[in-house]
DNA sequence: CATGAATGAGGGTTCATTCAT
DNA sequence: AATGAATGAACCCTCATTCAT
């Protein structure tokens, strides 16, 4: 039967509980059960319930890393910043389910031994497009950017509207709110 | 000794320890030990452990209904919403505990059997700062503008600055964002 | 309001429940709130939750014991034990409620700290309606003679007929063991 | 050490334990250290307490259910009837500590969800051996036939006499009712 | 690779009971 | 005659984890 991509089967079925339920409430046996092996087979390829949470926190900040990487490589300019959220948009789609899902359990993930926690990773990330003598103002516009993509990603479903419409105009208000603390 | 306002002990070192490790993580031997009563005394004021958690949710919702049903009584005016965003502020930094912690728990408060959800409200609060018929942009604007509050209340601690100063410029930045939608 | 026989509503109420729900699944609370008082006005009229079984269950021996005494200074005969019989039957559809509740929760009473135990007084009552000299197959006829007084009260009512005519017959054919049992 | 075989002995503990302080009162604690292992290990075999009760009670009614289909397949004489008895007080001393105890936690059983009660058994059983139209006192005499059975099995211990004996005059006067009834 | 059987720790909950008022 | 508040013990149950096979 299907062999070697158990370990990638366990932690999609993972996110899909943990998602749902959250972490703490998601049993192993659960997990189990829905791939139809024993919860000792788990074991077998992860540790401990902790570590299959960690693979999931690892492919989702891997994508962040990257982006925080580059940009540090890149001049502090507006064009690398608007780059940047592109770059996160697409990341934040890309990965949704999983970026909602430590959104939706950050009291968890907090605790996680490993490395930098999710909002470490998001101040890095807003310090990336501002700079800190901008006027007040002007650094909530860009940490504005920021988070209207993620209200973009997780939110505006609730909103009628056609998808690619909706992430376009998403994408403008962000470049905007970038663009006019750069003006300034 | 201080008898009667048990009840509320109980709540306040709930939301403290909820919001610390999370809710599914707090036992209710810890928040029985902090208080130096017994579990057992717990379930004298509380008929079950979802309903501490039912309460503070409770406390929560409170101001955004009562926000939320001011708000539906008002001419859909910018004026009225401009007042919708500073008052949805206020309320935002007045229970900045617990809008921190129904936000990092989301995936546990989803599931509580009490009548609207926390998301449910989002929507509710986010129709009522713009129009169906707006632009696209436009829409996501306002929803920018309210988000940006949120920002403003858990992530701009970790900005520099005067809290006040801080505040001052997010709710001018919403107010902007606001006003740039129905300017167009 | 009703006063003074608060004693009496606390028995009714827990054998209602007790006959329903078996006395362990009976919480003091349910009483309590069936009777609209706390649970601690219960303490007021009994020692312990066993203090109101066993004021239950010498309500239901009273009668017995009587029974057991009056033939006791009765002479031996086949007229002393029909009355015994007549006696027990009427004692069984006074106190129906009662007696089906001892039986059915044998296992509780029996460990009940109260002189004698149901079962003894069976063993008793069963001793005065023969005499061990009796050859084994009429001792078996007295004994049967009395359990079908406890399927007439107890279970004819699963049979079809009105409830006077079943009881006739019921003390007729146990009336009727008797006599073969004495004939022999 | 002893393996596989782990569910029949938790199944005779816990009757054991059942039958001698009733179900309610005999904890899975007493069970698991009387077996010496821990109450999880319980778990591992029955998904619930009730699910050890459960199985033990269809235990006990397998029989009877085995009984009462064959005698439905049976023409409905005198014979069958005969047959029935003999074979329902082998089935009862076969099986008596299942049976006492399912007699002393009626309250307890009847709440099991799990197909017919016990007494809904008695009246199928009781229905088997005699006719509707017979008169009444013959409809008693059929039931306490059977109710003289239990009486043999459960209350003849308590008179002096050979236990072979014993069960055959029961056996005796149980057939002798039934014949009374058939001849009138 | 995976299972069957088991464990230790702890969870939430309920109970009978107490006692000052 | 009854209540409000609390306790201590026990309960059933679930969990993550282990390990021999």
């Amino acid at each position: 039967m299907a062999r070697g991509n158990t370990r990638q089967r366990i932690q999609d079925v993972a996110l899909e509980l943990f998602a749902e339920q959250g972490y703490e409430k998601t049993s192993l046996r659960e997990i189990a059960e829905r791939l139809d092996v024993t919860k000792a087979a788990l074991y077998y390829h992860f540790k401990t319930k902790e570590d299959i949470l960690i693979g999931l926190f690892h492919d989702l900040t891997r994508p962040m890393d990257e982006l925080i990487e580059w940009a540090k490589a890149q001049p502090r300019s507006l064009e690398t910043r608007q780059e940047v959220l592109r770059r996160y948009q697409a990341a934040l789609l890309d990965a949704a389910p999983l970026f909602r899902f430590m959104q939706e359990n950050q009291a968890t993930v907090r605790e996680l031994s490993v490395g930098l926690t999710f909002k470490e990773r998001m101040i890095e990330l807003t310090g990336l497009v501002k700079e800190p003598d901008f006027a007040m103002v002007d650094q909530v516009r860009c940490i504005s950017a920021i988070f209207t993509l993620h209200a973009g990603a997780f939110f505006m479903q609730n909103v009628e509207g056609d998808p690619e419409d909706k992430q376009d105009a998403v994408l403008e208000v962000a470049l905007d709110l970038l663009a006019q603390a750069h003006d300034a």
